[in-house]
RNA sequence: GGAAGAAUGGCAGAGCUGGUUUAAUGCACUGGUCUUGAAAACCAGCGUACGGCAACGUACCGGGGGUUCGAAUCCCUCUUCUUCCGCCA
């Protein structure tokens, strides 16, 4: 969430911000609550400290008055206290409603989006900074879309997740099976070799490490609940590898952080139905290898065009094409400054799939996780989160299917041979 | 799941018969003196947050609540850890 400080002080940094995602007047008017709701906060705290600091000092005193025999002047000054105690629970009590005033409004409030973010509303607005500069691929009228194919040569089964849980949890099998394997081996061993840690973290998390990366409570609707034990199952490997560093004072020098995590991602997908939920384009579990860095400010904006540098590269060792789009205000993530996302052209569907969307964060995760850094002044700063998909297993395998079918079979590129085992899936 | 014990500042570790505790002390860390340089020794500093120009004030001893004039200290509750028992991949 946004901090106060900045409401104040670069409110119309944050107006204009908010503008850009779409935001009218009567909706910004809330910036002026949070600033007056924090000034009573402010006046409220500053009240009971010095009514606290009072009472401090006639305790004290009645301590000593009860060492040195002079009970009466004791019980005398206890009645004082006494009368301060009412209006410090009354104040407490208004201090507690305040700050959570302040912050259930904060909750409502989005990250603001970079200068660099595109203005526009829609999908349509997002601006494609590098498009496909090559022919993409023509297969002819006899080209089958990946749900065919997956029955063609039995890799992978909707039906048979429909029977043992439900829509949107496909099966895979046979080479299927071993094409996710070795995608997820191959995204790893080049996250590690670019210096990325890797983690495998817990699949559930706690309510606080959901608040701590924004998905609660923006996206509660999206996540898996587990009520009895009251933990939800993760959307994405960022959940919890974000919360690593959750409450971390980190040393400066000590940047970057740089995480990788493969895990498998749960998402509800409440409404949304339509024409692009067949087969692997929208599922409600799927494999996802995530990148995640924390960076000092000053740094964070080349560290995402790495990122996004990192994330192309990949997609041109799987030889897929591809085009990168900047996320305009209104398409823009909720908790995100600034996003890049990645589509893969799948040449039987004819349609660009996403598969890849890399963000900023600033400082708007690290509000929340109270994730901060010294600066040369001693001064604790919070730190920038970025994170991004590298990559999502689902659609990419949808692409590899589609593009590279033969008569033959399925040819497997280069760079993955050495992972599947073998160089045609037939 | 049952029983017992524990949780204190970056770490270790006092305090826990409630009132100079502004949380002792040691280590680590930072600066200084000394030294050709380093080490050692000595001196000083050394948590986080909120309010304030500042002086300073307030809160925080796992989380929450309570008792009291006053709580690290007493009570309740939750969480986590350790040990033992049971179950189990």
């Amino acid at each position: 969430m946004l901090e106060v400080s900045r409401i104040r002080n670069e409110k119309e940094e944050v107006v204009q911000g908010l503008k850009k995602r779409g935001w009218s007047d009567e909706a910004l008017k809330i910036l002026d609550d949070v600033i007056s709701a924090d000034d009573s906060r402010k006046q409220i705290q500053t009240e009971n400290d010095s009514l606290l600091s009072k009472r401090n000092s006639l305790s004290k005193e009645i301590g000593k008055l009860f060492q040195t025999g002079q009970a009466d002047l004791a019980n005398e000054t206890k009645k004082q206290v006494d009368a301060l105690k009412d209006e410090i629970s009354r104040n407490e009590k208004l201090l507690h409603e305040r700050i959570e005033t302040i912050n259930n409004y904060l909750f409502k409030i989005p990250n603001v989006p970079n200068l660099k973010v595109p203005e526009g509303l829609t999908e349509d607005d997002n601006k494609i900074t590098k498009d496909w500069n090559g022919k993409l691929i023509n297969l002819g009228d006899n080209a089958l879309a990946h749900w065919d194919l997956a029955k063609k040569y039995n890799i992978l089964d909707f039906e048979l997740g429909v029977k043992i849980t439900g829509a949107g949890f496909p099966v895979f099998r046979n080479k299927g099976a071993r094409l996710q394997r070795a995608l997820i081996n191959f995204f790893l061993d080049e996250a590690i070799n670019a210096g990325y840690e890797e983690i495998v973290p817990p699949h559930l998390v706690n309510a606080k490490s959901a608040m701590g990366t924004g998905s609660l409570p923006d996206k509660e609707g999206q996540m898996y609940y587990i009520e009895k034990d009251d933990l939800y199952i993760i959307p994405t490997a960022e959940v919890p590898v974000t919360n690593i560093l959750r409450d971390e004072i980190v040393k400066e020098s000590d940047f970057p952080f740089k995480y990788t995590a493969y895990t498998p991602c749960f998402r509800r997908e409440a409404g949304s139905y339509g024409s692009d939920v067949k087969g692997l384009n929208r599922v409600h579990q799927f494999d996802k290898i995530e990148i995640v860095q924390v960076q000092h400010p000053d740094k964070s904006h080349d560290t995402l065009n790495e990122m996004v540098t990192y994330v192309e590269g990949l997609l041109t060792k799987l030889e897929l094409p591809y085009r990168i789009l900047c996320l305009c205000g209104g398409d823009l993530t909720f908790a995100s400054a600034l996003t890049y996302d990645f589509e893969v052209y799948s040449a039987a569907q004819k349609k660009w799939l996403e598969v890849s969307s890399v963000s900023n964060f600033e400082t708007f995760q690290t509000n929340r996780l109270k994730l901060r850094y010294k600066d040369e002044k001693g001064k604790s700063q919070l730190a920038h989160t970025l994170n991004g998909s590298a990559l999502a297993l689902a659609r990419i395998i949808a692409a590899l299917l589609e593009n590279n079918q033969t008569e033959e079979g399925i040819l497997i590129p280069e760079a993955l041979r050495r992972y599947t085992g073998f160089d045609i899936l037939n």
